[in-house]
DNA sequence: AGCACGCCGACT
DNA sequence: GTCGGCGTGCTC
């Protein structure tokens, strides 16, 4: 008997399938998708059966499995199948996609004995006849102690050594127990309050057929409800003994949408999301894997919760980047429902009030069933929007805040209601530059400029976190006369503080670093510790704060800067989300825009709530450009530390593939990508632009395997990049 | 990624 | 004559 095992080498070279003889000993206890232990090139190192042989060509002699890592696989039929098809359709090393699916508990690894954590206790090794009599005779007051513990208690959970807990073990007074960590946290269901659906979300939840796959759109205004009709939809399906999966973006993993799932469900709800520890994470993974919940709610990963008979899929916020994983495997999880969808012949249910482009136009073209919700829920309005031009503000003076906003601001402090302020960079200031010389201060290991860091008065790079400490003196000419340019999060809770009198706090990734600092923040300012909440994106999504009823977008050109092809959807998408924070509840809700293009058709249309509108006029854009949806693409890196070597071998791969491709394919390429320089390693890149080119798999995989093997460059393959 | 094997320069 | 430089190639 023979397994073919992928192995965890953390090397591009050896993802491939090696085969090992399965020992007598082994051969009742391994499956396919177990994990094993298996000697490889002197070492021992985990892996994954995906297949089991009687017969195997013997070319060479075979080593055997050394061991079988749990005692089920960890991999079921279905993840199988899953991770085969992506694996084909990203071109992602074979091993990543399987290690993605998996608690870290889980995957494969190459330090040996990892394996399953099992929690260590002591426990008397005597009578407690004996132990009193130790006790009486002891002189360690740390022993006594421990051992009065457990003649009480009768166990102790053990986290690390200390010299008492050795001697008592080595006189052999207690002894070591492992036992599975199992301490499944317990959700109780709180008070649901029913929520009556109106007609609309009726309409909506009985237009979706829990019978059959179909992915269904659901374009909803912010407030219009999409999470009752979302769980509405799950309560049907757990009705009919099915389960679910619901995604949510990281970022709105918050207490509130987990509060309102646990209050409906209970225990039937398993959470994952990164605040969770490893072991927490491996906890509520188990409940699934036993059955023992019937709907996962988490983020990206979670679409791969191994639930059985699956009735429903979830995406909320579909539009939102977080989806697509931005490493190695590059997978969207929209993609990964509709194929799980499909084998549980299951709806897969996407929501948005600013759907992406690809998901409304297959809506469009009836790809996917569309379904709408027009109307806030609660009867509440969709808030006033005011644009303001930045440019006239400066030259009143007005750099941070315009006249407007600053008298906005004071009317909602004096009335005792909530603001919400998103300025999209963090740092303090974006760059340091020299007056005399005009020298920028720049990382040196990446093509980009340090952001000034006040708290820590260093200047960082927001790609590899080099940080130097504060530059006062420019280090080409010697001036003294250094002026930061730009703003960020840090400088505009400095100015709030200075101009208002009001509690103030800050949210962005600086600020959020330390576990559970996000639901702090975010709770805090729903009992209203604050008046104030500043912050970057993270502030945009799912919060829902019935006292907030003014939003203020201090510079909303930052996302339309960016030189990508969806940076005027991205700021759309941005600003209406953000937009729908104020006036959630019956106090009417207002929204300051500030910009110095209010007439960008995505500010405007943002300002008037029109996505209709800015979806035709995008649409327009992205066809005489050939972008998605009417085309695909398909991002070619070619990363090398030699500048020379890399643009070499970039020239060779964008002839193969100019060569190679369909006539119809476009190859533009190979360029120098956004940021050339990241940790001194060169990026470039190749765009494909294709509608259908059957060939293009095959030879994208040729590429990939071709350069498995080349130590000086390296080549990821992007299919269908959020960014380009 | 490691680690062994392999073919050319400066040393006890 | 040998120690060792890291280039190339293999790992079931």
């Amino acid at each position: 008997m023979y397994a073919k095992v992928i192995i965890e080498y953390g090397a591009k070279a050896v993802d491939k399938e090696f085969t090992y003889i399965v020992p007598d000993n082994l051969k009742d206890k391994i499956k396919i998708g177990h994990r094993v232990k298996v000697p490889f090139n002197n070492k021992l190192i985990e892996g994954f059966v995906l297949d089991i042989k009687d017969e195997y060509g013997l070319e060479y002699e075979l080593k055997e499995i050394d061991s079988v890592c749990d005692e089920k696989p960890v991999i079921n039929n279905e993840m199988l199948y899953l991770g085969t098809e992506i694996q084909k359709q990203i071109l992602c090393s074979k091993i990543a996609i399987f290690q993605a699916m998996l608690p870290k508990a889980l995957k494969a690894s190459h330090n040996t004995n990892i394996g399953i954590k099992k929690d260590r206790y002591i426990m008397l090794n005597v009578s407690y006849e004996e132990a009193s009599n130790y006790i009486e005779k002891c002189r360690f007051p740390g022993q006594v102690a421990i051992l009065e513990e457990l003649i009480v208690k009768d166990k102790l959970l053990i986290t690390n050594l200390t010299s008492s807990v050795n001697t008592l073990i080595k006189n052999e007074i207690i002894r070591f127990e492992y036992e599975n960590v199992d301490r499944y946290v317990s959700h109780t269901t709180g008070k649901y309050k029913q929520v009556k659906l109106n007609n609309m979300q009726e309409e909506v939840v009985s237009a979706v057929d829990l019978n059959k796959h179909d992915t269904y759109l659901l374009y909803g205004v912010t407030g219009s409800g999409k999470t009752e009709v979302y769980m509405e939809l799950i309560d049907k399906v757990i009705s009919l003994g099915k389960t679910a999966i619901m995604l949510v973006p990281e970022i709105s993993l918050t207490p509130q949408i987990v509060d309102r799932f646990v209050t409906r469900f209970g225990d039937q709800v398993a959470i994952l999301h990164s605040g969770l520890s490893d072991y927490e994470k491996y906890d509520e993974y188990r409940k699934i894997m036993d059955g023992k919940v019937k709907i996962v709610v988490g983020a990206r990963s979670a679409i791969f919760a191994p639930l059985n008979n699956i009735g429903i899929i979830v995406i909320d916020e579909e539009h939102t980047a977080t989806y697509k994983q931005d490493n190695n495997p590059r997978y969207h999880a929209r993609d990964v429902a509709i194929l799980r969808g499909k084998y549980h012949d299951a709806p897969v249910l996407l929501g948005s009030a600013t759907p992406s482009l690809e998901s409304f136009a297959r809506a469009n073209k009836g790809v996917y069933k569309m379904l709408t919700l027009t109307e806030r829920a609660g009867g509440g309005h969709l808030p006033k929007v005011t644009l303001i031009d930045m440019k006239n503000e400066v030259k009143r003076g007005n750099f941070i805040l315009s006249k407007v906003l600053t008298d906005k601001i004071n009317e909602k402090l004096a009335k005792n209601e909530q603001i919400i302020l998103l300025l999209n960079r963090r740092g303090y200031s974006s760059m340091l530059t020299c007056r005399d010389c005009g020298n920028v201060i720049k990382c040196p290991n990446c093509d980009i400029s340090l952001t000034y860091h006040k708290s820590s008065n260093t200047n960082r790079c927001h790609y590899c976190n080099y940080s130097i400490h504060n530059v006062n003196k420019c280090p080409v000419c010697g001036s003294n006369n250094m002026k930061d340019y730009g703003l960020g999060t840090e400088k505009l809770e400095e100015e709030l503080k200075k101009i208002f009198n009001a509690r103030i706090v800050r949210m962005d990734m600086d600020t959020t670093s330390k576990k559970g600092m996000h639901e702090q923040i975010i709770e805090d300012f729903g009992n209203h510790k604050y008046d104030i909440l500043l912050g970057t994106q993270m502030i945009a999504k799912g919060l829902d704060f019935p006292l907030v009823t003014l939003v203020g977008v201090i510079n909303a050109d930052m996302s339309l800067n960016v030189p990508d092809f969806r940076s005027a959807e991205v700021t759309f998408q941005l600003l209406s989300q953000v937009s729908g924070r104020a006036g959630r509840s019956e106090l009417l809700g207002e929204v300051i825009i500030q910009s110095y293009n209010p007439e960008h058709y995505s500010i405007l249309l943002a300002k008037e709530h029109n996505y209709l509108k800015f979806y035709q006029e995008e649409m327009k854009i992205r066809k005489v450009l050939n972008y998605p949806p009417y085309f695909y693409i398909t991002l070619v890196n070619i990363t090398s530390k030699d500048y020379e070597i890399g643009f070499k071998e970039a020239n060779k791969i964008g002839n193969y593939l100019k060569n190679n491709l369909d006539e119809k394919t476009k190859v533009l390429g190979p360029s120098m990508a956004n940021v050339f320089k990241i940790n001194n390693v060169y990026h470039y890149q190749c765009i494909i632009k294709y509608k259908f080119d059957n060939k293009l798999n095959m030879i994208l995989t040729k590429i990939d395997e071709l350069y498995k093997t080349n130590n000086q460059v390296d080549i990821s393959i992007d299919v269908n990049p959020i960014r380009v």
